[in-house]
DNA sequence: AAAGGGACCTGGCTGC
DNA sequence: TGCAGCCAGGTCCCTT
């Protein structure tokens, strides 16, 4: 499940590969992997890529004119490729002769071409970019917490105003990207917060703590090459990350707390699962369990 | 308008 | 042994 530290792994093993490198061919194999299947991959041919960039989850190759977003979805893979893959997608060939596989078991990543508009800060668009745009299709994606153009105060007040869940937010990509369910149970574990937790029953600081623990999670994951449970996530070489020894309370349902050994619990919450410790993240200021379906195991 | 819930997808695992 | 059903979750889209 490529989050953000994931993701920046990936980019990284990306950048020798394909930076200065020219796309003489490119073929897809399964239209789910390109969104705009009309057009498919043509545009990227015979462009030159300059640098590959990334906001949250989300990573594009900066091609001129022209750049390819890719999201990994759940099981997406770029792999420096030539072997057999079941679950090849599309390659791209580039001028040196290396061809690059995408290759996605549970087809939720894509790839697509497209065009690039001024970012409205005048901040460079992500992650590995010092040109101030960014790919028109994910001009609403939000800032993500590594970025030095955040803003975690506009965050924290945004974040305020919402009448939700406070781990309902964390995963809203509009606001501040890269956090997914992992690291999002990780960062409220560490700021102590319960999931559920009501944002405009929370203090202005409180927010910020949580926000701030998600940067410093990822952070720390970002330093070991990311999480790792399968290989489904894996970098250009096919090797794992470590930050999976350093997870607190996600996939631990019921072993102990690592604070106060209390069993950590596992609820189901916006159709995936929740991990908290109840004794660190006590359900205040939660909405009563009536008003939606639960399961808990 | 904002919030919330289901669909999409595959393969590994569990239990009968 | 075989197979049905569950589970993983990022994002889009539809309904309220």
């Amino acid at each position: 499940m490529p989050e953000l530290p994931e993701v920046e792994t990936i980019r990284i093993g990306l950048e020798p590969i394909v930076v200065g490198r020219t796309v003489t061919d490119l073929r897809v194999l399964n239209p789910r992997a390109v969104r705009r299947a009309s057009e498919g991959l043509e545009p990227l041919r015979g462009a030159t890529i300059d640098s590959v960039v990334r906001r949250g989850k989300y990573m594009w190759f900066d091609a001129g004119d022209i750049s390819m977003v890719a999201h990994l979805g759940m099981s997406g893979q770029f792999r420096v490729g030539g072997g057999q893959n079941p679950h090849l997608r599309a390659y791209l060939l580039l001028d040196d002769g290396v061809r690059l596989d995408f290759i996605d078991q549970r087809t939720f990543g894509h790839l697509m071409p497209d065009e690039f508009t001024k970012t409205p800060d005048g901040a460079p668009g992500g992650w590995g970019s010092t040109s101030p745009r960014v790919p028109r299709s994910i001009a609403h994606i939000g800032r993500d917490l590594l970025d030095p153009a955040f803003d975690i105060e506009t965050v924290v007040r945004t974040v305020k105003a919402k009448n939700t869940e406070i781990k309902r937010v964390l995963l809203d990509q509009s606001i501040a990207s890269g956090i997914g369910n992992i690291y999002a149970d990780e960062a409220l574990f560490l700021a102590r917060v319960h999931p559920r937790r009501l944002t405009n029953r929370m203090s202005l600081g409180k927010i910020r703590d949580v926000y701030l623990a998600a940067a410093d999670v990822m952070r720390r994951a970002v330093a070991v090459g990311g999480t790792s449970f399968d290989e489904l996530y894996v970098n250009v070489n096919g090797a794992s990350g470590y930050f999976e020894r350093s997870l607190n309370v996600y996939g631990r349902d019921g072993l102990p707390c690592v604070v106060c050994g209390a069993a950590i619990k596992r609820e189901i919450f916006m159709n995936r699962s929740s991990h908290f410790c109840p004794a660190c993240q006590r359900a205040r200021h939660v909405r009563p369990l009536t008003r939606r379906v639960q399961r808990v195991k």
